[in-house]
Formats: C-alpha cells, sequence, structure tokens
RNA sequence: GUCUCAUUAGCUCAGUUGGUUAGAGCAACGGACUGUUAAUCCGUAGGUCCAAGGUUCAAGUCCUUGAUGGGACGCCA
C-alpha cells in the first residue's frame, strides 16, 4: 500500500523514480493528458501526465475541473516545461464527480463579487486558498510572537453582561421568548427571568477582562472573536470579526508602542518568510487588478515590496497636536481639497485626513498618539496638562496603516482609581456596573498598557485584498449571515 | 444610516437618437489534435434584458417604486 503524499512534500522532497500516491482536486485538464490537481498544501498545483490510451476512458470522462481524484504512479523529472516534476500517472480514481454544467466555478478568472455570493465554494479558487493560508499562518505568527515573550493567551468571554464598554452597538443574547417576554411592573422587559438573570451581550472587547489578567500575569493577550451591531457598511467593518488584544502590566504608552510595532512588523516578517508562494499568488493578483485603473492610481510599489517596507522602516511617532499642524498648513487643506477641512484642535480625524498623512505625507505608518480626551474613551489615561496642547489629551494611540487606516488602537490605561471614577462620572458610565473592573484600581492598581488589533485588517494589508469580506470564510455584515 | 454607480447568456461585458430576428469573449458541450501550461483548431447549444408599475404606435434603452450588488462617507478594530 502506497503512502498517500502531500503535494507540498513532493515538491519539496522531489523523490524522484518512486511510487507516489496523491489525491486532491482537478484544477485542469489539458489535451486528454495533462491533468493539474491540487491538494490545498500549496498553491503550486502537480502536473498528473495521464496515459489516456492506457486509461478506460469512462474515466477520462469524469476527470473534469472540480473532481475530486486519487492518483498513483511515478514521479519523473518532467517532459514539458513549467515544473520540474510530474507523476505518470498508471491509477486514477474518481472519489467526487463535478459537473460542469452545474458547478458554478469556472476554469477562467472570476470576479471577487461572484465569489463572494459562493463563500461557500471559494476556498477552490486559487486567490482565496492563498488568503486563508495566509490569514493561518499570521494567527499562527501573533500566538508564536506572544509565546516567545512570555505572554499568556487567556480566553475571554464571548457572552458578556457589561454594556458600558463604550465600544459600539451590542447584540442581545437571550432565551426570552420574542414575541412575549415577561414584563416588570414598569412595563419593561424582565431580564431577572431571562438565562443568565440578567440581560446579556456578545462582547465587543475582551480589554476590560485582559486587563484583570493582566493585574496577576503580567503579560496577556486575547484572540477571539468580537461582535459589533453597528450599521457599517464599508470595506473594513465586519460585525462579527477576530481581534487581539494584549494587555501589560508596567507598561507605559511608549512600551505600548514599540510592542505594537514590533508584533507588526514580526507577523508581516514572518509571512514574507512562510508564504512566498501565496504571497506571489496574491501579488499577481493585484498587478491584474490594477491593469484596469487609471495609472495614478496604481501603487507604486508591489504587494511584497510594500510588506519589506513596513518591516524595513520605523513606523512615525507623533501627537494628534502634532498632526493637526501638518493638516493644517497641507497643500489639500489650503485649497480646499478636503471634505472635512481641517479647523482646529479638538475633532476626532476623518479618514481622508489619515490617509494624507500616512499615504501621501510620511508614506509609511503612522502611530497618532495622545489624543483629545473628548473623543476617547473612559479607562485612557489622562495626560498632565502641556504647553502647546490646548485641551487635556489621554495617552492614546492609534496605528494607521497605508490603504486601511486604523489597525490598531489602544493606550495606556487610567490606573488611579479616583481619575477614573471621575472620568467615568463625567462619561456618565454606571460605577456599579464595572466594580469588578475598579477592583484593579483599588487593590495593588499599576500603570498598565494594551491594544487592540484588528486581524481581518492585518489580514487585509498583508495580502493586498481590499475588501474585508474576502478575508474571513464567511463574513457576517448587516443584512447577511449567509452560511 | 447618507450619497453614488450598476443589474442583458454559466461568467465578464457590448448594445447608437426609443425602431425589424439582442451580440462578443471566456466557460460548457461535440469533434480534431496529442508534451500541454490562459493549449490550439472546427462546430453546437445557451436569454423571464433584476422585479412591478407607467409613458409611447413601439421600451433592453425613458420615468416611478422596490430588490440585490459595488464604491464612497459616518461609527470603529
Amino acid at each position: 500500500m502506497t503512502k498517500r503524499l502531500k503535494v507540498a512534500e513532493i515538491l519539496r522532497t522531489e523523490p524522484l523514480n518512486t511510487t507516489v500516491q496523491v489525491k486532491g482536486w482537478v484544477k485542469a485538464f489539458r489535451n486528454n493528458q495533462f491533468l493539474a490537481l491540487n491538494d490545498g498544501s500549496t498553491s503550486t498545483n502537480l502536473q498528473v501526465v495521464v496515459d489516456f490510451e492506457n486509461t478506460d476512458s469512462a474515466i477520462i470522462d469524469r476527470i473534469k475541473f472540480g473532481a475530486a481524484i486519487r492518483a498513483q504512479g511515478t514521479l519523473i523529472e518532467s517532459q514539458g516545461k513549467g515544473q520540474k516534476v510530474e507523476l505518470k500517472a498508471t491509477e486514477i480514481e474518481i472519489y467526487g464527480d463535478c459537473n460542469p454544467e452545474e458547478f458554478p466555478l469556472q476554469p477562467k478568472k472570476q470576479t471577487l463579487e461572484f465569489l463572494r455570493e459562493h463563500a461557500h465554494l471559494r476556498f477552490r479558487t486559487n486567490t482565496f486558498a492563498a488568503v486563508f493560508r495566509l490569514r493561518h499562518k499570521l494567527a499562527f505568527a501573533i500566538h508564536k510572537f506572544f509565546e516567545d515573550r512570555g505572554f499568556v493567551y487567556l480566553h475571554t468571554p464571548v457572552i458578556t453582561a457589561s454594556d458600558a464598554e463604550g465600544a459600539g452597538e451590542m447584540f442581545r443574547v437571550t432565551t426570552l421568548p420574542m414575541d412575549n417576554p415577561p414584563r416588570t411592573e414598569s412595563g419593561e422587559v424582565d431580564f431577572s427571568q431571562d438565562f443568565f438573570k440578567r440581560s446579556t451581550n456578545l462582547t465587543v472587547s475582551g480589554q476590560l477582562e485582559a486587563e484583570l489578567g493582566a493585574m496577576a500575569l503580567g503579560e496577556v493577550y486575547t484572540f477571539g472573536p468580537t461582535f459589533r451591531a453597528e450599521n457599517s457598511n464599508t470595506t473594513r467593518h465586519l460585525a462579527e470579526f477576530w481581534m487581539i488584544e494584549p494587555e501589560v502590566a508596567f507598561n507605559d504608552l511608549q512600551d505600548n508602542m514599540d510592542l505594537a510595532e514590533n508584533m507588526l512588523r514580526y507577523v508581516i516578517q514572518f509571512a514574507l518568510e512562510h508564504c512566498a508562494d501565496d504571497l506571489k499568488i496574491l501579488e499577481d493578483r493585484l498587478i491584474e487588478e490594477e491593469k484596469s485603473k487609471p495609472q495614478d492610481q496604481r501603487s507604486d510599489m508591489s504587494l511584497t515590496e510594500k510588506l519589506r517596507f513596513v518591516v524595513e522602516n520605523e513606523f512615525v511617532r507623533l501627537t494628534y497636536t502634532e498632526a493637526i499642524d501638518i493638516l493644517k498648513n497641507s497643500t489639500p487643506n489650503k485649497k480646499g481639497k478636503f471634505q472635512y477641512p481641517v479647523e482646529g484642535w479638538g475633532t476626532d480625524l476623518q479618514s481622508e485626513h489619515e490617509r494624507y498623512l500616512v499615504e501621501k505625507h510620511f508614506k509609511k505608518p503612522v502611530i497618532l498618539t495622545n489624543y483629545p480626551a473628548e473623543i476617547k474613551a473612559f479607562y485612557m489615561r489622562q495626560d498632565e496638562p502641556k504647553e502647546g496642547v490646548p485641551g487635556p489629551t489621554v495617552s492614546a494611540m492609534d496605528i494607521l496603516f497605508p490603504g486601511i487606516g486604523e489597525i490598531v488602537g489602544g493606550s495606556q490605561r487610567e490606573e488611579r482609581y479616583d481619575k477614573l471614577v471621575r472620568r467615568m462620572h463625567e462619561m456618565h458610565i454606571p460605577e456599579e456596573e464595572l466594580s469588578w473592573y475598579l477592583d484593579t484600581r483599588r487593590f495593588g492598581t499599576c500603570p498598565h498598557a494594551g491594544f487592540g488589533l484588528g486581524f481581518e485588517r492585518l489580514v487585509l494589508f498583508v495580502t493586498g485584498m481590499t475588501n474585508i469580506r474576502d478575508v474571513i470564510a464567511f463574513p457576517r455584515y448587516p443584512g447577511s449571515a449567509e452560511f
């Protein structure tokens, strides 16, 4: 019995003149003879040469695009150009037929929009196979990065009772009957009769729980699904996405920036080292896609050049106040080219402003820090007043990437109990609901910092895909929860 | 949620100022060829022109409403 080998292993070890067995799916069948076989282990296909004169024609007829087959024979040096080795098949077995008249995919270019509507089949295309192998490697690289640095992977709950985090609209979790829920005397839904005896939601962030872990384990991170019920319809938002949230005791804002920047550079470097084949597929796809764009809208770097550039160059770090100055004096602002003119200090930056800073002014990733307290979350550490800064700021940081915008959002946390509680009152956040969170500040509080990284946004950047719905297997967004 | 563009064959798209029988490339199918690599050559089949209403002698084409999809913006990761 010949052991089955994966295509990736065959191409790596090239066991010439031995009998090998492969199993996979037909990607092409030319000339009744040349079968391109892919088993998912690599983007490269194995050429299987079928002896059509000595193979049952009933079998030959069933070798169709998409069919699952087994092939066995001798691995030889390729007699043709285009590949080093090929399998001279003596046995072909069909596991699963694939009727070309019914199969939605075709051996030709298909648009991402079409494939999105057939998301259950799109793994079978070169592009999506490459995207999902890369997604896996990036997830692995993130775990390795933190493991190598002594972090503890903390699993924070998916169902939470807190609705005070303020990160966005939440999906409610309940087992109460929707048509006739129990009501209190005042007529409100009586959640004390619900499964958890209180109102619960899907988590919008594991940060607050991660902070609890960091207060004893020192360095923790979360990596799990996160849910936002915002009605966001963009190429960079999902209702269900995966987020990585490190939280580190005794780190300040500078440490936090270093950690985020090192992590991003590490995982991108990891992809460059371990996913060259898949990156090549995606790079070629991008070049092909950009051919239809006018010259001035094409990127001046290829995908891998862009990734190398990020790995080799330090991110630019500047404060919100400095960014406002640059934007105020920028050519587009003076010429009235911004849809939202930069008027003064204190308002949030629009995405056109972020894009200008990253893509035009600095032309590299940018870390913006020390935002106005007004526009940021309650738990961010309040800065000391500083000359030249018009209002109170917090030790926040956002990392902006070209083409993606905000990929990381984080801060040094407010560890001072009094200041934190005062801020919660100002922002009308009920203290009693977060008493467990405030306990961290009451018992052995310490400076600490953390951030959230949107995993799909990272995958977007590394794969060069442009719609976030194409880097998660089964995307959830307003009006869509298919599959 | 707002704005905007689109919807014609399995896919990607043409379709003129409203006018006879709606076209192409690719894919599929049949055949030829048999060392191909986006194979090639010959042939065949394939249409509720998104839906409903309206204008008109006449609507794929114009108008209204809706559905679906793309993009931009806002919210953010």
